[in-house]
DNA sequence: AAAAAAG
């Protein structure tokens, strides 16, 4: 009873309040954010007559026929929201607050601005594919619009990073892109830039829809996350850069109530964070439509499309009211990009650019990667070592952050469990706590006020905690993807970090990529373990995932001319054709990425 | 074999 009243108020609330004295709108048609406070009175008097269409409208490439296909542009707007935000809440408002908690408790300033560009400095960058836009070197050169550039001003962000310099070229140029990247040198910013921007700008045509439910929600962009977490801090950053834009940013994901979610998609959603679950539940009720999407990003492309993901992925991208390729434009970000992966990925693309952002010697050297051997049996009697020796570390009375892997929840559990009673304050995040439960976990962790976290691989990607000063992986992962994207919860930003590996018999499958991969960041290989990696080496004792080449760095559509890809990561230049290559023959091998995002 | 993601 109380829920329908409700439901029904909710609904028709903001209708009236959209179109007042008209008849209510049919039919969705997109206003650029800009021109919605006018849009809303002009609406109501030009009921009849096209909605005019910004003035720097620019024709994309991609969508220049998406008019005639889903037909021409209608009257009234989608989102039932004309007009700005005014309820915008100032994501920079409590400056000092949420995000800059564990920077104040650590004495530190700001730490978005804490990226250490010298570490940067001759990173190489590889990019192939047709005509790739040229990369800028400052902020200024693109035009992204004065409300973005204040925002970016609000960020501190002072000049593009390199993943930046590159990428937002050519998604500005309507180019679908495939990145192997960094997040903690502003990932999501290099895809968020474009997508506010060309919300602002309204390139492209709408899509028209045929009316069904009238709480149907059109967002413009769609970002996917393969965790809740991520696509929490994602949602967080992409509301400070679209603040004041008009640009309205909504998360959905699982764990948490839904009804909340669906009063802010209510409010209208241009751009639409989620995980994968929640988002398909969303799209089977009919409140969510994906036929105005003009920009669907990936963020963990790579984890999105693996074994886990990739069904409920295509289903989302393929199978429901999604613009195929080429009447969309696609973004794929990701650390580790398997050539296998590539190829799959590759669906969803077209003509599309390839990025590596890759790192330079000095990248990796960041984090001190060390492996032990240690038995299962020693394993918490050796963290506790670790412990003790990281408590003399700390900064200003606060221990430094410890982030603990381990292969299972309930060894998860069981690990917090003993760090607890043996006075290590620790908690824990995993798949089988409740969603109110991981987030306390994080915010704890982050604050300083749990200074250890252990976690199973849901908190491996992407996630940007400040001050992980240590990485341990108590339990090894399966796959060395995983390890790279594990140890890059350290060494964030251009600082440094710290990794501590516990080996044993049962991780021999990983020992010649891990002895690879240290050796390729200029790190300390023990003999021991070279001599493991020599014998897995007879034994089979591979990747499964790939003979060589397994890191991203390489597009994989410029394989073919040399047996194994890997070896020449690098050509030194940008652009050029698939076959074109620099052949820098040193050092990459099988492709070391970032060991961040 | 495990983890993640809907309830």
């Amino acid at each position: 009873m109380l829920n329908s009243w409700a439901d029904l108020a909710a609904n028709s609330a903001p209708e009236n309040a959209g179109t007042s004295n008209s008849t209510a709108p049919s039919r969705p048609v997109y206003v650029p954010p800009h021109l919605r406070n006018r849009a809303a009175s002009a609406s109501a008097s030009a009921e009849s007559s096209p909605a005019p269409l910004p003035p720097n409208v620019s024709t994309n490439n991609n969508n220049n026929n998406a008019g005639s296909r889903w037909g021409a542009p209608r009257n009234g707007w989608g989102n039932r929201n004309g007009g700005w935000d005014r309820r915008e809440v100032n994501p920079f408002g409590d400056q000092e607050g949420a995000a800059e908690e564990g920077a104040a408790a650590f004495g530190e300033q700001q730490e978005n601005t804490g990226i250490n560009f010298d570490a940067y400095e001759d990173i190489p960058v590889e990019t192939s594919g047709e005509n790739v836009p040229p990369p800028v070197n400052t902020f200024a050169e693109i035009d992204l619009g004065e409300a973005l550039n204040q925002n970016i001003r609000r960020c501190k962000y002072v000049k593009p990073t390199p993943v930046q310099r590159h990428a937002i070229p050519i998604s500005l140029g309507g180019r679908d892109l495939m990145a192997c990247a960094q997040t903690g040198s502003g990932k999501t910013a290099a895809f968020c830039f474009p997508i506010i921007s060309g919300i602002m700008r309204g390139q492209g045509q709408p899509l028209q829809r045929p009316p069904r439910g009238v709480r149907t929600v059109y967002p413009l962009a769609l970002v996917l996350s393969p965790t809740r977490e991520l696509s929490m801090q994602i949602h967080d950053e992409a509301r400070k850069f679209s603040y004041q834009t008009g640009v309205r940013v909504v998360v959905a994901y699982g764990g948490a109530p839904i009804n909340q979610q669906l009063r802010e998609l209510e409010r209208g959603v241009d751009i639409l964070v989620a995980t994968p679950g929640r988002l398909v539940d969303l799209l089977e009720r009919a409140r969510v439509s994906l036929q105005m999407i003009r920009y669907l990003a990936l963020d963990e492309a790579d984890r999105m499309l693996d074994m886990g993901f990739e069904p409920q992925i295509r289903k989302i991208v393929e199978q429901m009211d999604m613009p195929p390729p080429g009447a969309r434009q696609t973004m794929l970000f990701s650390a580790t990009f398997p050539k296998e992966i590539q190829r799959l990925a590759s669906d969803f693309l077209s003509n599309y650019v390839f990025l590596a952002v890759g790192r330079v010697g000095s990248s990796t050297d960041l984090i001190v990667q060390r492996v032990e051997y240690v038995q299962e049996s020693d394993k918490r009697s050796h963290l506790m070592d670790l412990l003790h020796a990281q408590r003399a570390n700390g900064v200003q009375g606060k221990q430094a952050l410890t982030l603990v892997f381990v292969e299972t929840k309930k060894g998860a559990d069981a690990l917090e469990h003993w760090l607890c009673r043996n006075s290590f304050p620790a908690t824990t995040i995993h798949g089988d706590r409740t969603q109110q439960e991981r987030e306390l976990a994080l915010r704890s962790f982050k604050t300083g006020n749990t200074p250890i976290l252990v976690a199973t691989d849901v908190a491996a990607r992407g996630l940007d905690i400040p001050h992980v000063a240590h990485v341990v992986n108590f339990d090894l992962p399966n796959d060395i993807d995983d390890y790279v994207h594990r140890i890059g919860r350290t060494g964030r930003a251009g600082k440094k970090g710290l990794a501590t590996a516990f080996f044993n018999d049962n991780n021999a499958s990983l020992a010649r990529s891990l002895a690879d991969l240290m050796q390729e960041a200029n790190q300390e290989v023990p003999d021991w373990l070279s001599r493991y990696a020599a014998r897995s080496s007879y034994g089979g004792g591979r990747n499964r995932r790939s003979g060589g080449s397994r890191f991203g760095g390489r597009d994989f559509r410029r394989e073919g001319s040399f047996g194994r890809g890997g070896s020449d990561y690098y050509s030194t230049g940008n652009s050029g054709g698939y076959g074109s290559s620099g052949g820098y023959g040193g050092g990459y091998g099988p492709g070391v990425t970032s060991a961040w995002d």
